[in-house]
DNA sequence: AGCGGGATTGCA
DNA sequence: GCAATCCCGCTT
């Protein structure tokens, strides 16, 4: 299997959401900025975003220019603005036309998808960049950090999803 | 509990 | 074209 630091293999994300997750919350995100420096985060929640028929995921809408990545086979970055400040990070997973991806809601360092965005430096042009291969944003796996137990809680802030989708535990917090 | 802030979407 | 909405964080 993988060894502390080691970069995760692309074909790791083409697995489901629901298995893809409980795994990222043992990886560190690592961001290389331009000028060389680098800073790591070890994560400890993410939030599952799974299938058109998810009422809280954007794919609901179907396919759109902002959707688009999440159709492709997993492993790619997929960012958005919210509420005109903030980028998040997700990282899609699961095969060609299943779109899903998972949302870095928290790290050990920093709280809160908007904080993370923004220590990360993330903007538009993250949109799309394989997590794998990129050079300045990618997953290392980090085992011995965590016990690999976390609890599942119903998603932040998708209270229109209706009572079903709003409710459903894909909240994933390690401790 | 209210607002900033801008992209995205749906409807015209 | 326009208006409503949004996977948030910060301030009151």
């Amino acid at each position: 299997m993988y060894k502390a630091g080691e970069v995760v293999h692309s074909s790791f994300f083409l697995a489901d959401a629901l298995d893809v997750a409980p795994h990222l919350l043992k990886m560190q995100l690592v961001r290389q900025f331009n000028n060389e420096q680098i800073i790591k985060l070890q994560i400890t929640e993410v939030e599952i975003y799974r299938g058109e028929e998810d009422l809280g995921c954007h794919a609901s809408k179907g396919r759109t220019p902002r959707t688009e990545v999440m159709y492709l086979p997993g492993g790619c970055i997929y960012v958005y603005l919210i509420y005109g400040m903030y980028w998040l990070l997700n990282i899609t997973t699961g095969p060609e036309n299943h779109p899903q991806a998972i949302l870095i809601r928290g790290t050990k360092e920093i709280q809160g998808p908007g904080r993370i965005g923004r220590a990360l430096e993330l903007d538009k042009s993250f949109y799309g960049e394989e997590i794998n291969s990129s050079d300045r944003l990618w997953l290392e796996w980090c085992p011995l950090y965590n016990s690999g137990k976390y609890q599942t809680l119903p998603r932040v802030g998708i209270h229109y999803a209706g009572e079903y989708w709003a409710n459903i535990p894909w909240r994933l917090k390690s401790f």
